[in-house]
DNA sequence: AACAGCCTGCTAAAAAACTAGCACATCCGG
DNA sequence: CCGGATGTGCTAGTTTTTTAGCAGGCTGTT
């Protein structure tokens, strides 16, 4: 039973800063939040994610640590995939090309070797 | 002045929707909704997004149809940019590896051919 | 002309999201 | 030992979102 995503504004943006951070506490949080609510709003809020499932926290040091629970790597897999539905006709190439567009970023040469690696390897297991 | 994003979450979901099919009527979206709501409350919001610019509609065929105002290659872009830095530490090129990750999604000769045409490409530029 | 079917605009009210602030605990320096 | 700084839990209130349903328009059919 995974958690159903279904998140409102405050609390989405509270999980991706904890995604982007990997864990925070209630104070970092809050200073990542662009449109900055009250400290107590954003306490609020992590606990009931924590409620609800999308946050774990463990004591640290007197205060407490929050983090996802989920996997990142299930996270990022659902994003993409949810974006690549909605953006990009369910096609992970042009997804793919969009994000190797020159115009919006210059990737370096080993990125560009480990790259190219990848498209050698999904060629022959095409095959 | 583009149009700020702060949608809250039923307006979210019709705005993807609306990326996703390009142009819909109001009854489309409702059957697309994955947590249906009345057909009502739909046209209410699709009332509100086009208050608010996001949306227009035309009439056709005696109903409306309706499609995003912002440019759908805008918001590409600015979604994956949000998406590359919430789960991708902010580089490209590992959102775009995840993306070639065989395990998720097998393309095509001809794709493969397209993507490595662009890494070529990037290489040339990035010397 | 009267009706059913499908559509829109609108509004009031229910539901959910969001928030502030109090009460209490711990730590630390004077 | 006493305040100030920082932390949490909680609860009640406000604001926003979300919803249903009414009133009415246009079409085509009988």
């Amino acid at each position: 039973m995974t958690a159903p995503l279904q998140l409102s504004r405050r609390e989405r943006q509270i999980m991706e800063i904890l995604y982007r951070r990997g864990r925070a506490t209630a104070a970092e949080i809050h200073q990542d939040i662009a449109d900055r609510p009250s400290y107590s709003a954003v306490r609020a809020h992590l606990r009931s994610l924590e409620d609800k499932g999308h946050v774990r926290h463990e004591a640290e040091d007197l205060r407490y640590v929050y983090s996802p629970t989920g996997q990142p790597a299930k996270a990022r897999k659902s994003a993409l995939a949810h974006l690549v539905t909605t953006f990009f006709e369910g096609s992970p190439a042009r997804a793919a090309a969009a994000l190797l567009d020159s115009r919006s970023a210059r990737l370096s040469e080993e990125e560009l070797d480990h790259l190219s690696g990848l498209i050698e390897k999904a060629r022959k297991e095409g095959r």
